[in-house]
DNA sequence: TAATTTTTGCGAATCGTTTCGCTTATTCCT
DNA sequence: AGGAATAAGCGAAACGATTCGCAAAAATTA
């Protein structure tokens, strides 16, 4: 039932069309003259037989493919989704395509899926990494491949990366903070010690407090693993459990914009007014931070502009381009929307 | 500086080896018999270039790459990051490889990355359509690579397809509200007529009514292309325009659950409680329902099930077994939160 | 017209793999 | 020991494209 129809290839246009192969070659590639007569042909064959090259067939003699991979550990972050959104535009624009591919991180999948983008199917890569194992990165690397890093730095390597300056973003979170006038800015964050990005702001949250000569409270830090991304039930019992322990600030700063609404939500529970009562602020300025209620104030990352910068980074490694500068670091901002607020005066107890 | 080591393939291996490459050919796929000091060897130089074999130049011989594509419109949605997460899994677990294309709505670089996917480099796709012109899909189907439709069904066709009963599961949600008393459900929907999916929630919605007895009130629709997927903000502000003008229902079922979050915000700020004065009801069950004030109420797809049901028709067409159904509708259910309640007794006016 | 140049198109090699038939080398049997 | 049967490994073709050198045909020149 079922008709296969085999594909046809550039062997059967050339037969159907009366010329050798290499002709047809000529008239799809359009880099060497062919007669009119003979063109029309070709080009009437290829029609009549629904012919498309074989782009990887192509690749296979050419080592181009024009395509370009993006390997990412998790496809629900919103975040990749907008990065990866920039990157797809700007490689649209210089006529390249763009590939996926989703490792969910799982190290193996990683594994599998690098390698058969590697294998001359794809002409450069992006990494998203979800580890801080970046020994697939360096492999690819040295196989001469070129290769962009994104939301993360390799340490000791020549790997160009483009991403923001946490710590300094996080920072100025304290800074904007204490300028409301907080003393007691309490920090919000899951514990994945060994995730760079992680690590980073947290520097950034300790470094601002520092800054602004206050002190580090370590009761009002939570820092607990099973808060996920994209899960909120967890982060609102978990924060909602450690609340109740812990001395309370008049701000708070988190690494998520998730976790900021979980912490809104269990703070709004336990009877605090946002932002009269206590401050939270944000950081990725996810859509639902324009929803939440109130609405956050968060840490913009200019996410297409990062995707569009590594796109361009890739491309021009691809293309052999001479490139000035391998680690670029992009700015960030602050978004105010409503949950940041001048800080309460605190009755000495 | 950048030194480009060529990547070895198998004819090096031989080389280094001293075999020639059919040998090292049977050695790795292990499908003729290799003596035992020859298999060492051959492993031993294999470690030494670190050869890895290449997957698609394999493919060209065997028609086959163990990498099945998905074609999505926007990596962005939830929704698809769920069901793909399904696929994932199940492909691992046959042992396949998932490679993404997202064409972000461009209907030239779905072609795009169809044409580049389907070049012998995968062995059968599945496709979530973001156009309601389904001639890439036919393209590739005719083609006679494997292909599975998610989420909308292809009419006139063979083509298999997974999907929930759109129309069955919003007229539930009719019934639900019906049940609970309430005479006037209202709809909020964007309108993408040439949408499948979005009409068929619309025509339950109207079948529901018919079925409980219930009128349609033109002026509780509100049917709008300004409202889109994934932006608050639009939704929040056409609602609240929109509201204004209308009657007010005492019961709202939306196409979506970002809108009903951006209409009860609407509400909200308009002095009406949820769901005392007015219910709500979402569909798709996102992660943000659960945390929405209040949470929302909605009806859950099976996401990851529909991936995995997907990914198992299309891998069991893949390795050529008989297919028992090729249009498979999954079951829904009404997650309850707490956006709808009991009706409110309105006075007549 | 003959020699020379230019124009077109073809054939074959190549990319990295698998596979099939063929040639040796080895083992077995009588 | 000699022939048959079996085992191991090799060479070459094939997959679908590009590309380069070369041959044949056409155009130009003397």
């Amino acid at each position: 039932m079922k008709k296969k129809i085999k594909r046809s290839s550039i062997k059967d246009v050339a037969k159907e069309a009366g010329v050798s192969i290499s002709t047809v070659s000529s008239v799809i590639n359009k880099n060497k003259f062919v007669s009119e007569g003979r063109e029309k042909k070709v080009l009437a064959a290829i029609k009549r037989l629904k012919y498309k090259p074989n782009i990887i067939a192509r690749g296979l003699r050419t080592k181009s493919t024009r395509a370009v991979g993006v390997i990412l550990p998790d496809i629900a972050q919103p975040f990749f989704a907008q990065v990866i959104r920039g990157m797809e535009e700007t490689a649209r624009k210089r006529n390249y395509t763009l590939i996926l591919g989703c490792s969910f991180y799982d190290i193996e999948e990683e594994e599998r899926q690098i390698n058969i983008l590697m294998n001359q199917f794809v002409d450069g890569i992006i990494f998203f990494c979800g580890f801080d194992s970046h020994d697939h990165i360096r492999m690819v690397y040295d196989y001469g491949i070129p290769v962009v890093v994104t939301d993360r730095e390799i340490g000791n390597t020549q790997i160009p990366s483009v991403l923001i300056d946490n710590a300094l973003a996080m920072e100025k979170v304290i800074d904007y903070l204490a300028d409301l006038g907080h003393k007691e800015i309490g920090y919000l964050s899951f514990n994945l010690d060994n995730q760079t990005t992680v690590r980073r702001r947290y520097e950034g949250y300790l470094s601002g407090l520092k800054k602004n000569g206050l002190k580090l409270n370590p009761k009002q830090v939570i820092i607990d693993d099973s808060i996920r991304m994209n899960e909120f039930k967890g982060t609102y019992d978990v924060v909602k459990e450690l609340l109740k322990k812990k001395s309370m600030p008049t701000a708070f700063a988190a690494l998520a914009d998730y976790l900021s609404i979980g912490l809104m939500k269990a703070l709004k529970e336990m009877g605090y007014r946002i932002p009269e009562d206590i401050s939270v602020i944000g950081f990725n300025n996810e859509i639902v931070s324009q929803f939440s209620d109130p609405p956050l104030t968060s840490v913009k990352q200019p996410k297409k502009l990062m995707g569009k910068t590594a796109m361009d980074l890739l491309l021009d490694m691809v293309e052999g381009k001479k490139i000035e500068e391998k680690n670029i670091v992009l700015p960030t901002e602050i978004i105010e929307r409503g949950s940041a607020g001048i800080a309460k005066i605190k009755k000495k107890a």
